[in-house]
DNA sequence: AATGAATGAGGATTCATTCAT
DNA sequence: AATGAATGAATCCTCATTCAT
């Protein structure tokens, strides 16, 4: 009834702990984006990764701590893919596309959970925490249409809105990439999206056109990496 | 001893017994929205709905079932407010507008749950019917798109994808005004929504322009109604 | 994840169901008693009432709340019981005869599990809960002693101390008896104990032979009853 | 890859070894004593002794074993202190006196657990031995009693019970100053559980004053040792 | 000796569903 | 129709113990 809590905490973990680890990660990560918080089993997870059951008490203190976990690490790669693409000295909305871009590729090369960030009600705690995330998302962008409704490039309407529909459109496309509903190779994806988007915020035609006429930025490509599934 | 037992299929339920499956699909609703499908017990249900956990059983066959009835229910109504808002004779954009502005509100007034629909994961069974059901919609506006592309006015693009985009485009938005991230009135967000679609479609400003100027069409107003949330 | 918790708080039980609780903490009294708290499953007291695992969380909240619940009505029960065997005209020291042989007699005949209350370990809260609980029967005893000491009837020492010592032996003597080690009619024991009791106390051994020698008061037989084992 | 394992049994510890061995037996003391040995972890042990859990399993066989030491330990030690502050030529009410006031001291400063002993449930074979020590030395303290109702200084009543009496009472006492009910320097709490014990037993005034009144022994300080609490 | 990792049986709790009244 | 009671499979989590290094 009385115990210390789990070690979970502070916990010095040797290499082949870390390794032990991301497997349960990334197994996590999969079924959790196949299936759902609460439809994953921990049971499942553990005999994806092939290891006994009281192992993943080992690294992680319950189910939803996985989550967060994930959750956490793929915010965190994201914004760092994102920045790795966009151009700070260009235009606002050609930093746009090119955010926009990256994302999907990320998203639907990695990041196959992504669409359970939004609905899967964990306690109420969890899903504050993760609104404030993406609210910190929607914030920036909405300071970069800002600036483009500034210099005339990004028509003039409800920024934060218009933040909310630049983030979550690449969310959603991906979210449908993922379940198989559009069959198509993610450069096209992406490079469809970037033009949803573009059009929909560019305030006239010649500014989307230019926007969407500049060559892709070269970005190098991702290592396949933690609590992510590659398909 | 004899008696008939809960039968639920095509049973005659008397007007109390109507009521009272009525509440229940509304408290049903309301939690599911909330929390999702998975995290909602029938517990939970009969407990706001104010009656004993049997009673559930005696109106519906099991959890699933109410989850598919208040799915068929809402679809159908947004099928049929879509298309009373819908003015079949005017340009393909125009009725995009029509039916943007009329989902957006039918939406955020009822369908709390909406947001479900897409994520929740049920039997893969279910899960495939809903998307089927999703994709007759979809399909329905491809038809209108490709009408726009003909004529000139919606640029020509990946048809099913800018369909995928301006159905889910919806929901999105419609979620999180649900969720009270965009505390705004329904008629100034359905506007929005409805800039936001046509100008990611119009092919050039003029026709997003001329669309959108046109007066907003006559919609009586939707009786408060089953399976929904009024907030 | 988000549940509106248990509704074992102001549930209305029928008669049927009032029946059913009393089986299950009769049983688990008698497992408590005999094995401790930690060492008795919710799958022991279940089977050995004989119904099925579920229902124990219909009643209660959890094991421990089963726990709390015995301790609360025993010592309720305890307390009547006492009261109803001390005169209270007269004199302390033969008041305390009478409380010691009441308790002796109600822990040996019902509330085996009393030895349990000074020792488990449930939560920190719990435990001070149940601490203040014996303080109060502890504080009473000691305003007895003083009666006692201020007519001179009782030596004039620590009087907490005392009171510590009056009620915990009887709880000793009435744990040994239940392990088996004392195998003597209850009545032989609760008189020794008394006479020990009224040893340690009285100031002068007069006090103490004319308070043993008072007649044992007529008190109705105990009822078998809820929470307590029947040996 | 030839190792000789974990014996645990006859093995010879280094000096380094004994004192690893010895903060594991404190501090399973020190947690046996607080929570009881079902709800002390082997977890619980290694974290507050610094250690890892596989260190656990060096030293001792298993979670009882330790147990088992600390009983068999410290039974030992307070029987040799006992015996040193016992005048075995003295009259027997001196003598349990003397052994009285060696137990409340030894218990209150070292043997934090020893209320544990009586009740936990280990496996009945354990609760059996454990018993078996504890009817030893009431045997011992009977046959003491024996004499002084012989030589008349002790009251004619059931030796074997009283016997109990004296032993469960130092016990008893002993827990309440170490759970912290009785906040009192420990000379003079072992005083007042003498004179409680004494007052008990003698058969009348002048035996118990004169016993009383007698000098306290002189027993050279106890040595902060194993298994032991020193608050 | 010492560590962190791994195991898996066991136990508490949940909850959809069925039953008796 | 309606209720409270009952069921039991499913699930999360714990923790003593063993293993590999």
């Amino acid at each position: 009834m009385l115990h210390l809590g789990p070690m979970t905490e502070g916990r010095q973990l040797t290499n082949q702990g870390m390794e032990r680890k991301q497997q349960l990660l990334d197994h996590a990560a999969e079924l959790f984006a196949e299936r759902g918080f609460a439809e994953t089993r921990v049971a499942d997870i553990v005999k994806a990764a092939g290891v006994a059951k009281g192992l993943f008490y080992w690294y992680f203190e319950n189910k939803e701590a996985v989550f967060r976990e994930l959750v956490e690490l793929n915010r965190h790669r994201l914004r760092q893919h994102q920045a790795a693409a966009m151009d700070r000295s260009a235009e606002p909305l050609l930093q746009i596309r090119q955010g926009t871009e990256a994302s999907v590729h990320y998203m639907a090369t990695y990041a196959s959970f992504f669409a359970l960030l939004e609905v899967e009600s964990l306690d109420k705690q969890f899903t504050d925490e993760l609104r404030k995330g993406t609210e910190i998302h929607t914030r920036d962008m909405a300071a970069l249409l800002r600036r483009g409704v500034a210099d005339g490039t990004i028509r003039d309407d409800h920024v934060e809105l218009l933040a909310y529909g630049v983030v979550s459109t690449v969310g959603m496309y991906a979210h449908l990439h993922r379940t198989g509903r559009i069959p198509m190779p993610v450069d096209e994806l992406a490079a469809f999206v970037a033009r949803f988007v573009v059009c929909s915020l560019a305030s006239h035609e010649d500014g989307a056109r230019r926007v969407l006429a500049a060559p892709r930025r070269q970005v190098e490509p991702m290592a396949p990496a933690a609590g992510a599934t590659q398909e």
